[in-house]
DNA sequence: TTGCAAGCGGAACCATGTTCCATTATTGTT
DNA sequence: AACAATAATGGAACATGGTTCCGCTTGCAA
């Protein structure tokens, strides 16, 4: 049993991807991530298998659901915007923390045209996404709201899982998509919180 | 001139709709409530056809958009809501109204699988829904606003129209459509407008 | 070099929204 | 009552976009 070199996406226990298999799939990547970025997350999968040079088939082997696709182009930054939720902790106190963490997720959602819909959309083809988003993100924002809690600072009760659910949506105003917008809504909510805190603090 | 009975819907200053048509356009709105209810509001044209013995084509010539379709179908109970207000204004404290009929709304939305969802999916074919929402409702909600304010309970500065569009938002959380969590989270919002009045209320 | 499984491309299929037009039905007029 | 004008109908046809299928090609190991 030889371990060949594995190439970043494989089943385990199988032989590595072949060479080309490799090549196509990165061109895959590299042009979704322009095509998505030009024309939102929802564009036509056709459009992204022209834009890299691959046959439709080809787009479907390595990523037989769309949201896979979704999935392999933004897991960079999903980590990212996670691993802010620490950063942001240690320089802040509790109920700043939480605020700039959440408008945080909104400048991630927000710039990324569409996304936030198919987060919400139901498709099927989208399914893997909510999963993924939650799966990453609920333990970042649970740090956040747990010392909020603990300092008072807001109310508890509140559910990581429907904050983050809360916010998604909020991202999602059509195509017009005002990010301003949502910035303001999620303060909103996070000013909702602290209203309900035991330590009532003076607003600004 | 002799004014002949009119059709519901009429273009002004020409003949009034033909017998025949009256009658499948009835059955069309028929129809289109029970399947909307039963399949969500983006129910294939093609069900809704089906399901009023009606061919493709007369779908199209009633309701050109299927916007069109959709309006025709909720529009009283949107006036319903929008006139709620006034009512709920007259029994309640004004923050409380606020709170009360932004309740009302999502009870609206959130028991119509699929509306919220199609208000703001910026898709051409419901171009006529957010207009005729915000149209309707934005004057209603501009009230209990302006009131709140008035009474210091509440912050000034939130835009109507956008608050609206928050509520829309967090009514389409895909299929699941959790109302509880649509209910929790606009009662965040609300907690959140009062966090900022200048009158600090002791919450609950 | 050669055999074969991995990988490829894109035609084909399905679902859905929308348009078009030959056919049918209603209605005011004669 | 018969007719002409035209409103209204039904559904085939077109467009778009996701997904599947399969015969051909190619990298790789023997």
């Amino acid at each position: 049993m030889k371990m060949v070199k594995k190439a970043s996406v494989e089943p385990s226990q199988t032989r590595p991807m072949r060479a080309d298999g490799q090549r196509k799939m990165a061109a895959l990547l590299e042009a979704a991530i322009q095509v998505f970025a030009r024309s939102g997350v929802d564009a036509p999968v056709r459009e992204i298998a022209e834009a890299a040079g691959v046959g439709l088939g080809t787009v479907y082997r390595h990523f037989p659901q769309r949201s896979d696709l979704i999935v392999a182009v933004f897991q960079g930054q999903v980590k990212a915007c996670a691993d802010a939720a620490a950063v942001i902790a240690r320089k802040y106190e509790p109920a700043e923390a939480l605020s700039r963490w959440m408008q945080r997720y909104v400048d991630f959602l927000g710039t990324k045209q569409g996304l936030a819909a198919a987060l919400h959309s139901g498709d099927p083809a989208y399914s893997a996404l909510p999963e993924y988003f939650d799966q990453h993100l609920r333990p970042a924002l649970n740090g956040l709201l747990d010392e909020a809690v603990r300092a008072e600072a807001i109310r508890s009760g509140i559910e990581a899982k429907e904050l983050l659910g809360a916010v998604g949506t909020l991202c999602c105003q059509g195509p017009h998509m005002d990010i301003g917008s949502a910035r303001r809504m999620v303060s909103l909510l996070v000013d909702g919180m602290r209203y309900g805190a035991i330590k009532q603090e003076e607003p600004a």
